[in-house]
RNA sequence: UCCCGCGUAGCUCAGUUGGUUAGAGCAUCUGACUGUUAAUCAGAGGGUCGUAGGUUCGAGUCCUACCGCGGGAGCCA
């Protein structure tokens, strides 16, 4: 049987559907209000739109007594009606209820979680499954959504093709980050070499085998076959970290272009940023808005500044530099060959310049083998752009495409040259200079929101400790 | 992982130098009112004071450990 057609509640006070229309809206109770003039006015949500819809419920309405006066915060329901233009203030249309029918009750009122009033975030991430039934949290799963469209728009109306690199990895990105292990083997009787290690060759993969903690190895295989590539997808880091800007679970762009050096790599990432963060502000301006009154006032600013004006960019000896002749002491010494602190990223971003920056050329010792060696021999072609408020939203660098200067750095590096059999490859068939960077994508919802804490812009967090639902 | 702080009703919080029966607002329930906008008014129910030990005649309050959260730091995206 076909369903009955519903109206969303969106389309609605879009004003896309004309008063007079009968209507069926199905969600869920924010609140209930009864008046003096024997009718009650149902506050309803579906997770469409920021604003609930006001359903008017009659006191001639069949299951009024029985059922309309006990609904409370968060039974389900389909009202069906005349969409009508309201007789109060507050609200321009209301739906004139002709049926109530409540599908789900909710089983001890008292004690639901989910109140019409304001609850501390840290409360609504114990109830991470009830929480985006929350204001918030909608908000933020509608931006999310509407970033990570722009993310594949943007790529793919530049010529970009999403590849989906492994999940499953015997890379480790040389540092990114602790792996999670993957392994079927048997944690109370594992096999042993003869030397007393961890037999892997026994494992499911015959080899150790961990939890990506970057796609990028294997994304640079497709840019030097399809030039211009990107990954979005899952990445683990098993690292101790308890920030408001760490997860163990989150989710990772990098794109990668072929014969581009890192200042188009800049460019990229300047122009990537802008076309997000434009669709955030012209797709959700009802969430901005409540960002702007509710999360951190001057985030829609912030974010026009970013769209509006180019990065500053700076070579790391300029930020050094810049550091040096600050006007106020820092914790940490600047000296150059030190990598920056997150207090100088704060001064650069926050007071120097007050909008994001972009990093360039870092000394060789304190970045990853795989980044172009410069002229200078003394730096790599790496970059950060460091925003305010959230400090690295991205990391990247030209790679280091000369395969004599690369074995030469991971020989510096101790690294085993056998591993990266594969990797080696691609410089010694057609290589050519190529650039990439990561961009974490829940701190850029972070920056796009003003929430200040990573766990609320990820459905289900996974941080130390917290793997509950 | 390190430093500092916090954990009291479904939620947000108060709780004095350790001392009788641990309080308020919201929410819930009952009633009044009957076109409301965080509706209003009256009443009622609701507590393992994070967990486990310890000190004490007596612990929400003091001590220790652990767990969680927050702020800062490290690591990074």
């Amino acid at each position: 049987m076909a369903k009955e057609k519903s109206t969303r509640i969106a389309d609605i006070l879009n004003g896309r559907i004309p008063t007079g229309s009968e209507v069926r809206v199905e969600g869920w109770v924010r609140t209930r209000r009864d008046s003096k003039a024997g009718v009650s006015f149902v506050q309803v949500y579906d997770g469409s739109t920021m604003a609930p819809l006001q359903v008017v419920a009659d006191g001639d309405l069949p299951n009024y007594a029985d059922e309309v006066l006990r609904l409370t915060s968060g039974c389900a329901l389909v009202a069906q009606g005349t969409l009508v233009e309201s007789r109060g203030r507050g609200q321009t249309v209301e739906v004139q209820a002709k049926e109530m029918d409540v599908l789900g009750w909710v089983d001890d009122p008292e004690s639901y979680p989910i109140q019409p009033k304001s609850h501390t975030f840290e409360f609504l991430r114990d109830i991470a499954h009830l929480r985006p039934r929350t204001n918030t949290i909608a908000a933020v799963t509608r931006v999310r959504h509407a970033l990570a469209m722009a993310v594949h728009r943007f790529f793919h109306e530049n010529g970009f093709y999403w590849i989906h690199t492994p999940i499953i990895t015997t890379n480790d990105a040389e540092g990114a980050g602790e792996m999670f292990r993957v392994s079927t083997l048997d944690l109370s009787n594992v096999p042993r070499t003869v030397e007393g290690g961890v037999d892997w060759t026994q494992d499911f993969f015959g080899q150790r085998t961990g939890l990506t903690v970057s796609g990028q190895l294997n994304v640079e295989a497709f840019c030097l076959a399809m030039a211009r590539v990107y990954t979005f997808g899952p990445t683990f880091r098993a690292e101790n970290s308890n920030t408001a800007r760490h997860l163990a679970e989150f989710w990772m762009i990098e794109p990668e272009i072929a014969f581009a050096d890192l200042r188009d790599n800049a460019d990229l990432a300047e122009d990537f940023l802008r076309y997000i963060f434009i669709a955030i502000l012209e797709e959700c301006p009802e969430e901005m808005a409540f960002f702007e009154e509710r999360v951190q006032k001057g985030t829609i600013e912030r974010l026009e500044d970013l769209v509006r004006d180019n990065f500053e960019r700076m070579t790391y000896g300029e930020a050094i530099t810049a550091l040096e002749r600050a006007d106020q002491p820092f914790t940490y010494p600047v000296r150059w060959g030190n990598d920056l602190q997150t207090e100088h990223e704060r001064y650069l971003t926050e007071k120097l310049l007050k909008k994001p920056v972009v990093v360039m050329n870092y000394p060789k010792e304190i970045k990853a083998f795989y980044m172009r060696v410069n002229d200078d021999d003394r730096t790599v072609a790496a970059m950060d752009v460091l925003a305010p408020g959230i400090g690295e939203i991205i990391g990247g660098s030209q790679r280091e495409e000369r395969l004599d200067v690369l074995d030469l750095r991971m020989e510096e590096m101790s690294l085993d040259p056998t591993g990266y059999w594969w990797y080696r490859d691609l410089r010694r068939y057609g290589t050519v200079p190529h650039a990439g960077f990561g961009l974490g994508f829940e701190r850029a919802i972070q920056y796009a929101t003003g929430l200040a804490n990573i766990r609320e812009v990820i459905p289900f967090p996974r941080s130390p400790g917290n793997a509950e639902f």
